[in-house]
RNA sequence: GGCGAUAUAGCUCAGUUGGUUAGAGCACGGGAUUCAUAACCCCGGGGUCGGUGGUUCAAAUCCACCUAUCGCCA
């Protein structure tokens, strides 16, 4: 296509705790973006890396009685486990706890330094006399001077939002040990960050920021640079400053630096020229996509340590807003502070990341998971209307056409018009308005629908000598999926692998030129997707809930995982005895013309026989169920369905396809008893 | 406390430089249909555009103040 040539990153995550849905919204954005240009045929790498450093990873690891070393690599391990079963797919991921890390972070200081853009000083700062270490701001508890609120940490009131140094805080504590911190001089380094005041204000306003985000940067800016610690006293996890023994860098100096060290890393393992993307006249593009909390690093810190290191500037940063659940911040006690393994747990990753591609656009703005909304949007966007398609026009083509498609399209005009929406679509996904590039998709699911429903192939079906027509709508119907699966492909790339599997394609480009599949075979069509199941939201609820129980209480073990959903919430006996479980004798079976799933039986269950219709007809042949005895619910109410009613439910395990158990009594039941 | 962002239908969001009767999807109601994973198709009800005041021939849009939510103040 074109010869761009793209470094992509995301936010370093932090590796003192596991990735949860907030995070998500990042790595799922930044995800789809890549996909989308590496779908379009351009060179784009997308890098990330844990952040490992700093005294809360040093603190943590104490408290489990591992190394850090031991802790960062449990955790990275997890970390890339839930991106990767969320589709994110990284060409590297690598550690800020590396050698190329190390190597980089002393570069860019004594480049910083030997410029004179590094100055040293002795501060006064809160020091635990138990533990011997200083004490992050955080770190200290107390009162607060404005208001009185107890529990506040050092660096602010989370009741009067009064902002202060720990200094000033009453009956000041270290949250460590617990005991009363000291002052204590110690001697820190300074990068002199209003040196690149001028560079700064002219980068800022040359269009690498979102408007929002550089109008936060002037008025930053207005208020005058000043200089950023950078050092930290041992003891401290992370890389000890080259010509300062005992002084660390602190960890929000080498976190950005990680994005290079792990591209660095790719570069080794594939033989890609470094340079190239780092050097300060590179021509290549560099972007990267974080959360709007970490914009002062990134857009103020990050470029002028670049510049003043001798290396290229980002072209764009990409800042998103945080996520709310419910419309309000993720919280432990709601339940609504769901870890990405809890989601994965119940949930299929790709319904996420459509509902965030839905609702994601440029700008900054928070975006709230709405799990009424999410349900609704996913089974009808996805199931209802895309999958839908492929799922209405397969049946036809598989029993009257052998999977093959028409040798001609019929509607050129309309293929036509979906494979020229791609510009849009392009324009959308490149701008990152992912919502209105899933708007315009849907418009055209929603076109493709109507056309069927115009063209009522079940109608032409029925009629003498209409085969040609009927062979026409379908495969008209089935290419018009298949563009629709291309540009979905960013955003759900596991169903658009299905989708191609059951048309027997290629993994599909950018469709900029594609031609309708003519005379083409086909395969059996499978279910793409499955509906959300609401319970499995409040499942995962739940879940998350327990989690805080579990994590406030009992330190983390190894779980192993969990094979089984959860068993559900506890009931009473007289919830129980309003379940009237018969033995049933299966008198008859027969498979139901026009259903893929469901048996037509008739049972006796004592003084009367019912008609039950159950989906165990991929599992059981009809003539081997036929005089065995099995387990019904006869009280249920009878359900009207497309064949008949049903007058109860045959119960049976398992996953399904081939793998369903009905249950069957010991000897000597006979039809009619309630199992009690 | 200072600064900033946001506030439009039950839900999620569009609404260009002010300009006819404020839109879409979903949800809801009615109709039609049975190819499809009860999905699809057609029609409809539903809004004092957070509040108050102002500028204007004309305000969801511009201005001021207020309220609520979120964030920033290294």
């Amino acid at each position: 296509m074109s010869d761009r040539k793209i470094l992509v990153t995301s936010a370093l995550p932090y590796a003192n705790g596991p990735i949860h849905l907030g995070h998500l919204v990042e790595y799922i954005q930044t995800d789809i973006w890549v996909r989308f240009q590496k779908q379009r045929g351009e060179q784009c790498y997308f890098v990330c890396a844990d952040d490992t450093h700093g005294t809360p990873i040093m603190l943590k690891a104490d408290r489990d009685g591992i190394t850090p070393e031991a802790l960062i690599a449990q955790v990275g391990k997890e970390h890339l486990a839930d991106f990767t079963e969320f589709g994110v797919a990284f060409d590297n991921y690598h550690s800020t706890h590396s050698e190329e890390n190390k190597i980089f972070s002393s570069l860019i200081y004594t480049r910083l330094r030997d410029a004179g853009h590094i100055s040293s000083r002795t501060i006064t700062q809160a020091f635990d006399p138990v533990k011997n270490m200083f004490l992050p701001d955080r770190f200290i508890k107390g009162d607060c001077p404005k208001c009185g609120a107890t529990e506040q940490y050092g660096d602010g009131c989370e009741v009067c939002g009064a902002t202060y140094s720990p200094t000033e805080l009453k009956n000041a504590v270290s949250a460590i040990s617990g005991e009363k911190p000291i002052e204590k001089d110690s001697l820190h380094y300074f990068f002199n960050l209003a040196d690149f005041t001028d560079m700064l204000t002219d980068w800022t306003r040359a269009g690498h920021l979102q408007p929002e985000v550089r109008n936060k940067l002037a008025e930053w800016l207005d208020g005058g640079l000043q200089q950023w610690d950078i050092s930290r006293d041992a003891p401290y996890f992370g890389f000890e400053i080259p010509d300062a023994p005992g002084k660390y860098f602190y960890v929000w100096l080498d976190a950005p630096i990680g994005y290079m060290a792990s591209f660095q890393n790719l570069c080794t393992k594939q033989g890609i020229n470094f340079e190239e993307y780092w050097a300060k006249d590179s021509t290549t593009e560099l972007y990267h996509f974080i959360g709007k909390d970490i914009i002062y690093f990134h857009a103020l810190f990050w470029p002028a340590m670049l510049n003043g290191a001798q290396f290229r500037t980002p072209t764009a940063i990409f800042a998103h807003g945080f996520l709310t659940v419910n419309g309000e911040k993720m919280s432990k006690s709601r339940g609504t502070f769901i870890t990405a393994r809890t989601y994965l747990d119940h949930l299929n990753p790709e319904y996420l990341r459509y509902y965030f591609a839905a609702k994601l656009s440029a700008g900054v703005d928070d975006i709230d998971l709405n799990f009424e909304d999410f349900t609704q949007r996913v089974n009808s966007d996805l199931v209802g209307k895309v999958v839908n398609i492929a799922s209405r026009c397969s049946g036809f083509i598989n029993k009257r056409f052998a999977n093959t498609l028409s040798t001609q399209c019929s509607e050129a005009a309309l293929f036509q018009e979906f494979v020229d929406a791609n510009t849009t679509i392009a324009a959308f996904y490149e701008g990152r308005e992912f919502g209105k590039a899933m708007r315009e998709i849907m418009a055209l699911a929603d076109k493709a629908n109507q056309y069927i429903d115009e063209k009522k192939p079940w109608l032409v079906a029925k009629q003498e000598n209409q085969d040609a027509e009927l062979h026409d709508i379908c495969s008209v119907g089935i290419n018009l999926f298949r563009l629709l699966a291309a540009y979905l492909k960013p955003v759900i790339p596991a169903l658009a692998t299905e989708a191609e599997l059951f048309l027997n394609i290629e993994s599909q480009a950018w469709p900029v030129s594609t031609q309708p599949l003519l005379a083409h075979q086909v395969n059996d069509f499978k279910p793409l997707m499955t509906r959300v199941d609401t319970d499995k939201i409040a499942l995962i609820v739940e879940a998350s809930k327990e989690n805080l129980e579990k994590t406030a209480s009992i330190p983390p073990v190894e779980v192993k995982e969990k094979r089984f959903e959860p068993i559900a919430d506890t009931i009473d006996f007289n919830d129980f005895a309003k379940l009237d479980l018969r033995i049933a004798k299966i008198i008859k079976a027969e498979a139901i013309e026009g259903s893929d799933k469901l048996l037509n039986l008739t049972v006796d269950i004592g003084d009367e026989l019912r008609t039950i219709f159950a989906g165990i007809k991929s599992a059981y042949a009809p003539e081997d169920l036929e005089g065995k005895l099995t387990l019904v619910i006869a009280n249920l109410a009878p359900r009207k369905m497309r064949f008949g009613t049903s007058e109860g439910m045959v119960l049976a395990a398992g996953p399904g396809d081939k793998e369903i158990w009905i249950l069957s009594p010991e000897e000597g039941a006979v039809a009619g008893m309630r199992v009690k």
